[in-house]
DNA sequence: CGGGTAAGTAACCTTTTTTGTTACATTAAA
DNA sequence: TTTAATGTAACAAAAAAGGTTACTTACCCG
């Protein structure tokens, strides 16, 4: 998937404003759900906005909020938004193109993380936000 | 996929191999072909010999040689011999337990994470070794 | 208006992860 | 018995990820 936790986080913060559809939630507030510092989630959320998940409003009473239906909006929609270039395994591969091996393995690899890459892009986007929304709600009513 | 390069240089050490059937070939011929240091590629080795995918053999005119058939080795089987715990992604996420949605949001992203990873795997099982090598050559001879 | 609150972002620091290196013991062929 | 290999520990270096401070900008509310 992916080394780091943006993408985590990031469903994580949508989740949070999809919880609290009514209001602007400030990143504050969000960083507190997540364990970690508001600029943290800003510079995520910077990407979110850009993506046009999320609308931003400055000022007092200010904050974040969702800005599309939670029903349209896959993880795969998120995935793409905070995570740009899935070079996942082959970033720091740089095999010697002298040998006969090292020249193509490289090619070979990339078709192969491709279509790897691929399969689990499609099952993220399979998974509506709408989707997370309700299961957060089973746990914490009980209901499933 | 994975952040590191452990598997795709596995990938490269075994399609080596393949390449080299006849003899036993030395660490640091394999090294040569990755662009790494020998004492990197038998730590990989030290985990493929441990899952039965080559064997080692010491001292003068030692070195390593494939212990299956490229025919029967996906490439998901050398993806669990050298990526044993694929934690991807929420390695670092702890969210705050006492926010509802920071209670229940990673055991949801557990279960996403799990389909995405098992799609993944999928594809990596219908690659063996012995496409991989097919298409070394396809490369090397001009043949397509 | 003007104070307070919050986003936006740059710069920097810390920690973790990954990779590379040295060193040396062990093994076995020639 | 010399030489060439693996096996591994210990350490060093580099890269990536995450956290923190600081400050600017924007803008609601009284």
């Amino acid at each position: 998937m992916t080394s780091n936790s943006r993408f985590a986080v990031s469903v994580h913060i949508l989740a949070y404003l999809a919880f609290r559809r009514d209001a602007a939630v400030p990143s504050a507030e969000i960083a507190s759900s997540v364990s970690t510092n508001p600029v943290v989630i800003r510079r995520l959320l910077s990407a979110l906005v850009k993506a046009r998940l999320v609308t931003a409003q400055k000022g007092a009473s200010g904050g974040f909020t969702l800005a599309r239906s939670p029903e349209g909006v896959t993880l795969l929609t998120i995935y793409h938004a905070v995570e740009p270039k899935p070079d996942h395994g082959l970033r720091r591969f740089a095999p010697n193109h002298k040998c006969p091996v090292g020249a193509k393995i490289e090619s070979i690899l990339q078709g192969v993380f491709l279509k790897a890459q691929t399969a689990m892009e499609a099952e993220l986007d399979r998974v509506t936000l709408a989707e997370v929304h309700r299961q957060l709600h089973s746990v914490c009513t009980g209901k499933k």
